[in-house]
DNA sequence: CACTTGACCTGTCCGC
DNA sequence: TGCGGACAGGTCAAGT
């Protein structure tokens, strides 16, 4: 669930939340969830101030005062909730956890951690950094910041989307790299572009009328054109939504965001599609559960469904 | 090498 | 109501 503006979005609110408290101490449970604590936590941890927290593709880094950062990849089901101590909350008026009636994580109010936290990162000032992750997929390490562009995932991603460097010509590029392969799977491969996941494929692929199956090569250049623009414009309209909230997904301070409410084909199988009114179907493409209009949509002729 | 599929996990939902 | 199986989807490893 957590994509690029799922991941914009907790950065986001991370980055104001953060910012100069100092670290007190940090648990965790599965070595899987924080693989090098607690070896390094006390050294380098523990009385560290944090100085940014900054986004490249779907991973998030805390900078620390000492050299060394947090880098966190929420996979699926990863949360980055932050708790203010609460009498500490009620005296500045400041981060009060609230989740609204209905909401998934209702039960969390005042119970965190809970059985999916993984890591809890504890402040001076009393606040708390819950990583919670129900399906132990996503993972946070420590270590230095100058070490973070070696790992190889870093090494391999592709550009940002939103970037000012980046423009249809470019991504046209880059897709042929995977040409004989359906567009849908070259837009999930993070080396092709970064922190494009199956919500943001969906959508964009209809906002372009290109069938998640058609074969990269096929596309002709002005229908890349059409899906540049398709794709940054759903990107940040999400952002501006706070992103999509399926099942899991909250922000830093534990609230859903809305871009589900205008999702044009995403989870809308059996609905009208809003641009013709045909009804939208799920497939499968890529591996993935995928979802069209047949009439925008038309299956290419030399793909097998 | 290019590309596809399966594994990693756990909770939820669907059909019998 | 209980139970097995499919499904969710980011990324890497293994397979074709």
């Amino acid at each position: 669930m957590p994509e690029l503006p799922e991941v914009e979005t907790v950065k986001i609110g991370l980055q104001r939340l953060l910012p100069k408290r100092v670290v007190s101490n940090a648990v965790h449970d599965t070595d899987k969830s924080f693989p090098n604590a607690p070896a390094d936590v006390q050294q380098f941890l523990i009385g560290a101030r944090v100085i940014a927290v900054t986004r490249r593709a779907k991973v998030l880094m805390i900078e620390l005062s000492t050299n060394y950062s947090l880098v966190i990849h929420l996979k699926m089901t990863g949360q980055l909730v932050f708790v203010a101590d609460q009498p500490a909350a009620k005296a500045s008026g400041l981060n009060e956890l609230r989740f609204g009636a209905g909401h998934p994580n209702e039960s969390l109010v005042g119970h965190l951690p809970d059985r999916s936290t993984r890591v809890t990162l504890s402040f001076e000032d009393g606040s708390h950094l819950y990583f919670n992750d129900q399906r132990k997929f996503g993972w946070m390490r420590l270590m230095p910041t100058t070490e973070i562009p070696n790992l190889d995932f870093f090494k391999k991603v592709g550009p940002e989307p939103l970037s000012v460097d980046f423009n249809w010509q470019q991504l046209h590029e880059r897709l042929l790299r995977r040409k004989n392969t359906n567009i849908k799977a070259a837009l999930l491969d993070q080396t092709v572009v970064a922190g494009i996941g199956n919500i943001y494929a969906d959508e964009s692929l209809w906002g372009a009328k290109i069938h998640p199956a058609t074969i990269v090569k096929d596309i002709p250049e002005d229908k890349i054109k059409v899906l540049y623009k398709a794709l940054t414009d759903v990107l940040k309209l999400s952002i501006e939504k706070g992103g999509s909230t399926n099942k899991n997904y909250v922000n830093a301070e534990g609230k859903r965001g809305s871009y589900m409410d205008f999702a044009r084909v995403f989870r809308r199988e059996g609905l009208p599609c809003p641009r013709c009114g045909t009804t939208i179907v799920k497939s499968r493409v890529a591996g993935r559960g995928t979802h069209t209009c047949p009439y925008c949509q038309p299956l290419p002729v030399a793909a097998t469904a």
